[in-house]
Order: structure tokens, then C-alpha cells, then sequence
DNA sequence: GTATAACACGAACACTTGTTCGCTGTCAAG
DNA sequence: CTTGACAGCGAACAAGTGTTCGTGTTATAC
């Protein structure tokens, strides 16, 4: 489309505004710009700046102090991520909120290492690669203190757990009646997974395949090393 | 020097103004501040803001309006932030374009409805709030073609899967050996989930559960409706 | 010569925006 | 228990800033 040429003082009027927008990290104000191209009334620098959107030069958000924007048609101020950038990083940031990345402490089984404490947590070296993504509404518990464990071998078949499957824990030393926890049991080296249940001075440790007999113990035998928040299986 | 941290708000207020910056390419009002950040009043927002540049993470020009400018060293605690946002952003982007929404069938267990075949599938009623949102990381199969069922009551415990537990499963008719699979047996009204070996012209159904014996049948005896692709369970 | 558009002006006004004031509540230190 | 720092509030006010109005001058088209 032919259209008209930038008048002197409109000219004048962009190259200002964009040495003023970089020097200032702010738009400057009609004022500003009717001083700076000796234009004593804010209404002729108004009418030029409607001249210049018309053009397309610039745009103007109306009722706003230092409303202007230049255009990508007068040279763009680059001002970090552009427009789009910061959108879709925006949009992922909101879904980022539901999933949760779960680092994989090890393994759990008959010969496997120490389950961590609140202090292990911390160093916990981080492959991210590794992590176990699930969605938030999977899980009950604290977020940033989940670790996941892979089964290793078939000691754990009477918590209906599998050589394979993976177990989300949460850090917990104490538990509520019910809840299905990771405890050590007297000199036992290994973790067993069990609901947990306070009766008559005595812990009852009620495996969760619901035909076999639980186990009584003294509550000074058990020590209980996290809760199981999530089991997953991928048999094939 | 030791300094004050900062409080939240004034985190908050620097992320926001950053972010506005590069957005709207010109600094927040006071009162752009307070609705973001949800303080009431412009005088609390002017007085985080004077604490802001006390601690020498913006500067002011005053009696102007957005005269506030982030400093470098705000650059450094928003930069690290951001960044930081950025690559987590951006490493659960590739994962999300990875995820599958299922959605529920019904249950499984000794009452339960018939599984569905090809035909039904197309005749689900859909109701996505109720779908199991996975990680195709943790499937095989195809995603489209998933189903996922609850598990109800204990009929289940041979294929180490407990009341409660959500099984995904792909209509599938036949195995391949090792598999786990949900079949029905003769003429029997409810599926078992077990493991399949075609052998010496019989079918072996191999309990999940390692201390189970097999069931041995004809392979006309054996309908198979599914394969299990996952197994989440929540105990707690 | 006339009509119209472009460009310019000062002034007033409406609205936006920053600053100040007096007050309240919480919490930690002495 | 008292005091001071911190953080919050609503309201009023001052100043900044954009918009509108009525008017004038110059250039261009017919």
C-alpha cells in the first residue's frame, strides 16, 4: 500500500522515544516528548502520535502514563524474551503446578541400601533424568519430599508389591492406624511394608495381602521410615 | 555485608515487576503492584517498595510516574529464578507432550461389569474429570486404545492387586507368553488378571503371586479380553 | 478564489499515579 | 510488660499525565 512519508517531526518523535525507552527502561510521556522536539502542546504531540499508530509505527494503550509501544515496524526495543516467549512459558508454567518430578533414591528389597532420613534427603545426588514424573492428584503428602524406590526381588509380595514395581515414599517417622508404611523391624537390615496399627501397647503390622496374618511386635522394635504414598506397575 | 533477607512480598513484588517489564515494556504503578501481589493499599506497596530499594534491588525516581528500575542485582535473583523456571519449564515440556489421559471404564473384581472389546471402546461415555493421567513414559501400548478399570474387593490378590488399586489395560485377544493379561475362564462371569505361557498345547496362568501354583487349561477354555499395561496403587 | 486537509496552538479538564498521614496489629527483644 | 521494628490499612492529597475543545495557519486540490 503507498502511504505517506513520516513527517520531520514525527521522525523526530520515533528516533527520541527509542533512545528514551533504552536509556530510561520506560516510555517517556507526551511532555517529555514535546520538550525534547519543541513542541510547546500536548495536544500537536497527541495528534502525532495518532498519526504514527495510524502508520503503524506505534501503538498506544489509552488512559495509561507512558502508554506507547513502539512497533517491530520501528525497529522492536529488545527488552528480554519476546511477547510469545514469555506466553508459552507462562502456559507450561501452569502446568508444571500438577506433576511433580520424584527423585529415585534406589532400591528396596532384601539387599538393598538404607531407606533416607529428613537429613540424607539433601544429598541426595540428582540424576533429573531419572525422576519419576506423576501427576499431582496422584499423590497425598509433601511434594518436595518424595523419593521413589524400585522393588528388587520378592520379599515384599505379602505388601502386594512385585520385583519391579516402584514405590513413592514420603519421609515420616510416626503413623496414623492404617496407613501403609516402611518400617525396620528389631536388627532387621531390610525394609518391610506394612499397614501400621497401635493396639494395647503393642503395634500390629497387618500385611496388605488381606490373607495372611499380620505380626505383633513392641513399639520399641519398629522404627518407621516413611510412609508409602504411590505403588506403580508395569508388568509388560 | 550481612543483609535482610527478603520476605515474600518483596519477592513477589520484584518477580511481578519483572515480569511486567518485559511484557508491557514499561515499569508497573503502585497500583499495578498491590492488585498483583494483593495488597490493599498503595502506601504498603510504597513502603515494600522503599524497603526494596533500602536492600539496593531497585531504584526509584520519584515524583514520576513508573519510575521504579530493577537493579543487577535483581537481574541476578530474578535471572536465577527464571532461568531456573525456564529449564524446569522447559525439560516437563518435552515430558507433558508425553502424557495420556485414560479414561475409566469401571471396576474389576468378582461383581464386576464385563470388560469392554474394540466395539465398546468407541462407546464410552467420556467423562474426562474422572480420566487417570499418566506418563507415556510408564506405558506401552497404545494410547488411544487404553482403558482403566478399579479394582473392587479382594478377588484379585493372586495377580498382587488390591482392592482399591487402578488398573490400565489395551484390548488385546491374544498373548504373547509372559504377558499379563485380564482373561475369563469358561464360563466363569469374572475376569482374573494372570500371566499367559501357551505350552505343549494347553494354556499356563501364571498367578502374579510367585508362591501360587499355575492353573493349567485348554486353550478354548481361555478368553482373553486385555492386557494390563499399568497398575497404580494409592494406600494411603 | 474557495474548500479541505494537515499541522499547529493554549487552555481546561479528567483521570492516573505517587506521596503522606494517622492508625492498627503482630512479633521479637529487653 | 514495654518498646521498637515490621507490615498492613484507608483516606486524602499533590502532582503527573493523557484527553478534549475551540481556534488559527499553511499547503494542496479543484
Amino acid at each position: 500500500m503507498n502511504e505517506k512519508p513520516l513527517s520531520k517531526r514525527q521522525q523526530e518523535i520515533l528516533q527520541f522515544t527509542r533512545g528514551y525507552m533504552e536509556e530510561n527502561g520506560r516510555p517517556p510521556t507526551i511532555r517529555e516528548i514535546g520538550k525534547a522536539v519543541k513542541i510547546n502542546s500536548t495536544s500537536v504531540v497527541n495528534y502525532n502520535l495518532g498519526k504514527l499508530e495510524e502508520k503503524g509505527y506505534l501503538s498506544r494503550d489509552h488512559d495509561v502514563s507512558r502508554g506507547l509501544r513502539l512497533t517491530d515496524k520501528a525497529a522492536e526495543v529488545a527488552n528480554g524474551v519476546g511477547h510469545a516467549l514469555n506466553k508459552a512459558a507462562e502456559a507450561v508454567r501452569d502446568v508444571v503446578q500438577d506433576f511433580v518430578r520424584v527423585p529415585v533414591w534406589g532400591d528396596i528389597g532384601a539387599s538393598a541400601s538404607p531407606l533416607p532420613t529428613f537429613g540424607d534427603f539433601n544429598l541426595l545426588a540428582r540424576d533429573e533424568e531419572n525422576d519419576v514424573i506423576v501427576p499431582t492428584n496422584m499423590l497425598k503428602g509433601k511434594p518436595d519430599q518424595l523419593y521413589a524406590l524400585r522393588v528388587r526381588g520378592d520379599s515384599m509380595i505379602d505388601a502386594m508389591v512385585n520385583d519391579g514395581d516402584t514405590v513413592i515414599m514420603q519421609p515420616q517417622y510416626e503413623a496414623r492406624n492404617g496407613e501403609m508404611v516402611a518400617v525396620y523391624l528389631k536388627d532387621d537390615t531390610s525394609a518391610t511394608l506394612k499397614r501400621f496399627y497401635a493396639e494395647d501397647g503393642r503395634v500390629r503390622l497387618q500385611p496388605a495381602n488381606p490373607t495372611l496374618k499380620p505380626i505383633y511386635v513392641d513399639p520399641e522394635e519398629v522404627r518407621i521410615q516413611g510412609k508409602v504414598v504411590l505403588v506403580i506397575r508395569q508388568p509388560n
